[in-house]
DNA sequence: ACATTTTCCCAAAGCGCTTTCAAAATTAGG
DNA sequence: CCTAATTTTGAAAGCGCTTTGGGAAAATGT
């Protein structure tokens, strides 16, 4: 069932029909409703393609993933919010998968050639991402979730990293906690920047002495949390706080603490930055864990809601949303042990 | 740049630079060379829209997800081999989601009357599954990641979850366990379904009474593994081990096990199946789990490889592929603690 | 040398929609 | 009741590609 075949139903040409069905004002309200009538019990639905050639919109946005590790459990609940806003317009995520940069660059090429999307998420940013810069050039509307500091109209959506270390961080510092460990996320990424930032300024401020080898970034994995803790642990005096990037990294946090017969929130606090996974609840671990959080899922929606904006006109510059980040205090973290 | 364009750059018809880049035989060598090397350089690459309408293909997978408990890890690493495979050919996956079985229904219709996508992945079915009969109805081409029990020529690819779960209760029954609980995933799902068959067929051979209350349905998280296990360890007697459906339940399994002052793999012996994360490795746990194993990704690639052959025109009915699951036997697991 | 294949290329139709421009039908104005 | 203004509808062009059905040019045969 196509227009024509539609409209030669209707007795009516494809004009009108066509217009009838994208709610044009210069149809009388009678043949409207007659003609939706008509298309929704023929299941007449415009064919995409076509639609898209004629419009030059594809109704879908382009969303990459570099490399396997870039699938983990972030972005698909990231990806959840996104797809729940664009189901609302009927639009689709065109979800891609390259490994390298080079192959990433080629795809954003790809899409703005081909006309397969009509906008980009781009996401996990570097500070001097050059993506933004191509995608512009390329004339790819687009949204960052994350911050780049090129000097560009850029829009994005980021929540407050830098605010949300350095609350973790004083926190654990009012609660008498000397050396804390922090377990970041992988380096040259711009949130790890911003936490590693607001983790030194809340130290500095208290006029505590950075030091490196507190410091550990890695991907959020249950290993790499485990991993940098054994390491912090080795050190003496050994740090009584840590502050993690992810509830991943904390869980592997949880065992090492464990493994060393310590006692969490007694003998170590733990802050972890919590994403909102409804399979990982930081209320429900033993202990429960002190968290800053900020739901991934959300973001992922306002993003798409941005992009829609984008597309409809709003001007890239003026979107910017800088979202605060909330500190949840549970049991995982108590005041620091006294003596040594 | 658009075909016109080019044409003329090389004074030559459309139809011939088109038939250059097809790599249709009837057009010269060094002609072809010329139209290809001109494509390059400016740039060239047909628009998706006018292609999907000339020949009716989109160049894109839809894959449909419902509700916000879909979104987990174990569908992100799917959607990783997904689109590896996808990548090759220059194909998207096409991302929607949905809040209900009545939308999903409707997204395929969507799906196969504005033909945005030439074939579908369906996934997580039931028994009696109703959407394989709907898109065959459709005319949409599709692969079920799973099975059905509905009498028709569908195309699937699933693992031996009834051998992987009869395998893992066989292990433990050898190490002399005798009260053994099934932590499995939602009701409902064929994969569940399967993994109880399994368990209970290992468990009559040995002439041991099915005891439902060790069988405990839930979706794969932290949480269901720790409530479960808990629920299990206040019957008396308590059973001496966990055939677990996740690595995410075994994460809540141990937890489970722990606050009960429990030793894993001494006191309780654990077996999970694990679809490979790779930031949550068996190897790695301390201590480290038996799993039945089987890469969720690597199902995902093989996946888009099948949906690729039906569009090249296999027949659905001769794809079906069944894969073995792999015992691997770690320290979660040892033998039945004597006496009581 | 000419007739016959074969190779290579092109004009134009068609895919299914939107949208411009113009005509027909209706309503309002006098 | 007639003319002018206003609604309402339609014909046709165009979006950018593929592909059919020929033709011209080159290669082959005699």
């Amino acid at each position: 069932m196509n227009l024509k075949q539609l409209a030669k139903e209707l007795g009516l040409s494809q004009t009108t029909v066509s217009r009838a069905l994208s709610g044009y004002p210069e149809v009388k309200p009678a043949t409207r409703l007659r003609v939706a009538e008509a298309a929704a019990s023929l299941g007449y639905r415009p064919n995409v393609a076509a639609l898209g050639l004629a419009t030059g919109r594809s109704r879908s946005i382009g969303l990459i993933m570099r490399g396997a590790a870039e699938f983990g459990p972030h972005i698909s609940e990231f990806l959840g919010g996104v797809g729940e806003r664009l189901a609302h317009d009927e639009m689709d995520i065109s979800l891609t998968n390259v490994e390298t940069y080079e192959d990433e660059v080629r795809t954003y090429r790809r899409f703005a050639q081909t006309k397969r999307v009509d906008a980009i998420i781009l996401h996990s940013p570097t500070p001097a991402d050059e993506r933004a810069r191509l995608l512009t050039e390329l004339g790819l509307p687009f949204v960052l979730h994350g911050r780049t500091d090129i000097g560009q109209p850029v829009s994005w959506l980021d929540i407050d990293n830098r605010d949300a270390a350095r609350a973790s961080t004083q926190h654990l510092l009012q609660l008498g906690h000397r050396r804390i460990g922090l377990i970041n996320g992988p380096s040259g990424m711009t949130f790890s920047e911003h936490r590693e930032q607001g983790y030194r300024d809340a130290l500095i401020k208290r006029g505590i002495k950075v030091v490196p080898q507190l410091i550990s970034n890695g991907r959020f994995t249950d290993e790499t949390g485990f991993r940098a803790t054994h390491e912090f642990l080795d050190r003496h005096p050994r740090p009584t706080a840590i502050v993690a990037g992810s509830m991943m990294s904390a869980l592997g946090i949880m065992r090492a603490i464990r493994s060393r017969g310590l006692q969490l929130g007694k003998d170590i606090s733990l802050i972890a930055h919590d994403d909102v996974f409804d399979y990982l609840n930081a209320d429900n671990m033993v202990p429960s864990i002190t968290t800053t959080r900020s739901s991934m899922r959300a973001a992922g929606f306002r993003v798409a809601e941005l992009i829609l904006q984008l597309l409809a006109g709003a001007r890239p510059e003026s979107i910017h949303e800088l979202w605060p980040v909330e500190l949840v205090v549970r049991q995982s973290t108590g005041p620091a042990p006294t003596g040594r």
